[in-house]
DNA sequence: GAAGAAATGCAACTCAGTTGCATTTACTTC
DNA sequence: GAAGTAAATGCAACTGAGTTGCATTTCTTC
């Protein structure tokens, strides 16, 4: 997604210190295109350092927490884990494919995210807008075998 | 939802025999306004019939494999259920509380849902698309105890 | 009403995520 | 730079929602 950028100061930013599994745990999310399952960052993760599966979790609570990733669900069990919209990353839908679980990006412009929030003057607070189109993958569709 | 709907003709309609617990658990889904939980399910068919946790499990996945109910995610760990859309109860976005958990279903003309997967002229197929607005209730936004 | 098929129940299991507490590492203060 | 404190990480056990395998019950069909 943003492969200039320094994740040991985009941490500071938000009053996290820069320990080096966090750093990689946001640079994982951070240089992937799509977003990631749990396992998928612990896999890349222990390439490079060991780490616990618990401190993975706690690292993308905080994450989370401090909006600089958002967890998307995929309609399955296993949440998926992504950059969080910027100016610079507009905030957008994610496809999934329901026969392999591959969940990527879609283009901010095709689906924007942000106007149609303002087309509910409710009584509730929206915070975020979730889109998500299932279907299958290229792959998926013309494979039809596994 | 719905509720002239007799469904144990729907059942019976999509190649389901119509028995009492599938009758009752459809009703149940049919009948509440907003999705349910299955816990939420469970509780409510069991002030009727007796019926287990697994059972329930069944039931539900086979509604959504006929296409009779739509399983939704909230974000959480836990699946949401409601009538699948048809012309007279179109799909629509759902609102989902952060605080409380409630799921509501949102009015179908404020978010348009079909039209835009035309946008995509990908090359995946797309099969559905879900839309969920996550914030804070009436309820919880005015009630910040518990 | 017997035989076979479908539906339901029950116990054990799985998987992703969480909790409590011990240990290690990073910061402060002197 | 050592001691003391706070933060980060590790480890084991736990949780909750959902699943699986197989036994039992209920529904069909002849
Ligand atoms: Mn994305
Ligand atoms: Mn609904
Ligand atoms: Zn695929
Ligand atoms: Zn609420």
């Amino acid at each position: 997604m943003c492969d200039q950028c320094d994740y040991g100061t985009l941490l500071r930013s938000v009053g996290l210190s820069d320990t080096p599994r966090r750093e990689l745990v946001l640079g994982t999310i951070g240089n992937h295109q799509g977003v990631l399952r749990p396992s998928e960052i612990l896999e890349k993760v222990r390439r490079r350092i060991s780490i616990n599966r618990v401190t993975l979790y706690r690292i993308l609570d905080l994450l989370v927490q401090k909006k600089l990733v958002q967890r998307l669900s995929a309609g399955d069990r296993t949440f998926r884990y992504g950059l969080a919209g910027t100016s610079r990353h507009p905030d957008h839908a994610h496809f999934h494919c329901v026969h392999c679980g591959l969940m990527e990006c879609l283009d901010p412009a095709s689906i924007p995210l942000d106007l149609r929030q303002s087309q509910h003057p409710q009584l509730m607070k929206i915070e975020r807008m979730e889109v998500r189109l299932d279907g299958l993958c290229q792959t998926c569709r013309s494979h039809p075998d596994v």
